[in-house]
RNA sequence: GCGGCCGUAGCUCAGUGGUUAGAGCACCAGACUGUGGCUCUGGGGGUCGCGGGUUCGAGUCCCGUCGGCCGCCCCA
């Protein structure tokens, strides 16, 4: 029979890997329960109309990326390719009311060619400040994002931006291309962009092109700004490594204000993003709910996995061991006694000899051995080992 | 979606078109029978990713396909 293996970009999550990914969620959790944050689970599959509308049609994502099919009564659906939409459909179709704090982590799902820290499943721990507006609600906003990836240890920056807002965001793209229309020393793929989309040109790799192009705060009004200023500033002051990068724009066409990624200093450039959102203050009514500000973000999980060194500290091991098969029995009721302790017990339960029995619990790392032997267990004891100093010692049943 | 590199044992890999495809590690079992690690000995395990083609003969050459990595695009 040939083997049936996972689909391209898609993988399993197993053992250590399972472990760091349950020990990032565990962090992220603890952090934002200091910002006061409610959990929520919202549906893997969606009306396609929802990302349509929230992502935006014109979008790489909505374009060419979304796992697309129709379910058995004939519906357009979609995996979801991110996770605000669904947060924010749910926020109106429960009715819940403004302001929200909402977390959330869980697979999306994006239908692009695979890499190292790219997968076409990828998990997100993601928070969504629903009805918040104002500077410092920014600055809560990338702290909360900041807090728990500092907690994980990871050398990171925080780069912000600002997107203006929706006039802003228009006349500068128009500024933009008009600029890099008079250039003629751009790379291929820049000249492409620069009709398609400009603000691409601003983060492309090639840095030999030493654009000096117009800058998005010009266009940006003097009250928004000021605000924009004074965030960067809070920020500072709360001690995040942040700078301000004019080149730094999102793929997604809900943001509206500020927007940051926190970026992996050790790490190449293709993943070096770990966490990424910002200011999205027209989403909720483009969903038909009230004009409601808003603020969000979202870590890559794999990503992070990628980074973080789990200081994992499990329970010691006692490992069970019988000298005979007739011992089988007595050996389990003794594991499932110190279980009841609260200890980390295993045994096997195919019968094999002794000395196999303590290679195995050697090779899983036991630190103490259960040797349930005849002579002993006659006499009402077993015996334990200490695996690191070879000492034995007899200890009543 | 485009381009490049790659795919041989569980893992890392070797294998000038020519017998029954190998190594190290890992795994299993023994080494004067109730005790792990070190050493020694032995053993199991491969449709050479999959499918075609060329050839007397293909792991080796060609095509396709699937998968991985890297770059682009895009993004967490």
């Amino acid at each position: 029979m040939p083997k049936i293996r996972a689909l391209r970009g898609f993988r399993d999550i197993y053992g250590e890997e399972w472990e760091k990914f349950w020990n990032i969620y565990e962090v992220f959790r603890e952090n934002l329960e200091l910002f006061n944050f409610k959990w929520i689970e919202t549906p893997v599959l969606e009306r396609v109309d929802l990302f349509i509308r929230a992502v935006g049609e014109e979008t790489d994502i909505v374009q060419k990326q979304m796992f697309l099919f129709k379910d058995r009564g004939g519906r357009d659906v979609a995996l979801r390719p991110e996770g605000t939409a669904g947060v924010v459909r749910a926020f109106l179709e429960l009715a819940l009311n403004p302001p929200q704090k909402l977390a959330y982590f869980g697979p999306m799902f994006r239908a692009e060619r695979p890499q190292r820290g790219r997968y076409r499943q990828f998990y997100q721990i993601g928070a969504e400040f629903i009805g918040y507006s104002g500077y410092l609600s920014d600055v809560e906003g990338v702290l909360s994002a900041y807090l728990p990836v500092r907690s994980l240890g990871i050398n990171v920056e925080v780069i912000v931006n600002t997107l203006g807002g929706e006039s802003t965001k228009r006349s500068y793209s128009q500024a933009l291309k008009e600029y890099l229309r008079g250039r003629d020393d751009l790379c291929e793929d820049c000249k492409r962009r620069r009709e398609t989309n400009p603000l691409r040109v601003l983060d492309c790799k090639v840095d030999s092109h030493r654009l000096n192009p117009p800058d998005i705060l010009d266009f940006t009004p003097e009250d928004v700004k000021e605000e924009f200023y004074k965030t960067l500033e809070r920020l500072k002051e709360e001690g995040v490594p942040v700078r301000r990068d004019k080149n730094l724009v999102r793929g997604l066409d809900y943001y509206t204000g500020l927007v940051f990624e926190i970026r992996a200093k050790d790490m190449e450039a293709a993943q070096s993003t770990v966490l990424a959102g910002g200011r999205y203050d027209h989403l909720v009514e483009e969903l038909g709910g009230k004009p409601t500000p808003a603020f969000g973000w979202a870590a890559g999980v794999d990503r992070i996995a990628l980074l973080y060194m789990p200081d994992r500290t499990r329970k010691p091991l006692y490992f069970v061991v019988r000298t005979s098969e007739d011992l089988k029995e007595e050996a389990f009721r003794i594991a499932m006694r110190l279980r009841g302790e609260g200890k980390r017990v295993d045994m096997l339960h195919e019968s094999r000899s002794l000395k196999s029995q303590m290679r195995y619990a050697n090779k899983v790392g036991a630190r103490w051995v259960i040797i349930v032997g005849e002579d002993e267990y006659r006499r009402g004891y077993y015996r334990i080992k200490d695996m690191e100093t070879g000492e034995e010692g007899l200890v009543a049943i």
